[in-house]
DNA sequence: GATTAATGGTTGTCTAAACAACGATGCAAA
DNA sequence: TTTGCATCGTTGTTTAGACAACCATTAATC
């Protein structure tokens, strides 16, 4: 099999495990008959959290752009898991606010969220994974 | 600003952190009159490592799979940078083959590329990184 | 040697990210 | 108060990933 010079670079690394982390997460959720993915798991997580806030907010959380949020809002909606309500002080802002069915996924999903970071996190120390979080965090803000 | 509850979960920031190196990546190469993507760039650094290999062993290195590397090599087909050839031996193969202008970008993308590294490893010890590596790769492993 | 299985690649469909450009609402300064 | 600017959100377009289903070619089995 043909070795990548740059098998090494970071880059790479970085790449493959975001694919598989999604792979799994999808993987998952799918066999236990819950159809989002694990950016809608994200966006709901935040909300799970703190319910009622603005699609800015959502943004700065989950690190993505505008338009990834509506898009992403668009599908939560259409699955009925949350809905936008307009703002009654600021008619510019949607508060995303979760439906009944919405919350009711929290439990089996924080579960099934927590198994796969088991298996993922098996045979890892807490200090290499702490320092692995460091380097990561030390990328991102070298980056920006 | 709200927060996020785990906010720490390895899923999260890696999804953060392939995001940062992507854009990151993306606007360099931009910046310097080069339009091709960190995917398209993978997959030309490893025919520069080793040119006229399988769409197959390409997806191996890269761990994509078989339709999103057809599409790649489409794109990269468009921009004049490989071809497909036909194997003699066994026709289901298509050799991929740099042209003049892929080999030709080889030195200024590496260039561009250990630029971004440097900048992106900036205060982060070979210890450090060496451990955050063994850990990306060990949950690879515990999630394949 | 003919049928069946395996392999290499493509197409169809869905989800998602980034950037640019836009519309609507609110705010501030002249 | 009106003009101009900032903010919140949406739409358009391009690139990409995953999975399923498919076709063509080769290998294996009987």
């Amino acid at each position: 099999m043909v070795q990548l010079q740059n098998d090494e670079l970071f880059d790479i690394l970085a790449g493959k495990i975001s694919a598989t982390i999604n792979r799994t997460f999808l993987r998952t959720f799918t066999a236990e008959g819950i159809d989002i993915s694990i950016e809608q798991w994200t966006v709901l997580a935040c909300l799970w959290n703190k319910d009622k806030v603005t699609q800015q907010t959502l943004c700065s959380i989950t690190a993505k752009d505008k338009p990834s949020m509506t898009r992403l809002i668009d599908k939560l909606e259409r699955s009925n898991l949350v809905t936008r309500v307009s703002d009654h002080n600021d008619r510019r802002i949607n508060l995303i606010h979760l439906t009944n069915k919405g919350c009711a996924l929290e439990q089996k999903a924080t579960e099934l969220v927590q198994k796969i970071v088991s298996k993922a996190l098996n045979n890892i120390t807490d200090e290499e994974l702490n320092i692995s979080r460091t380097v990561l965090k030390k990328i991102i803000t070298n980056l920006n």
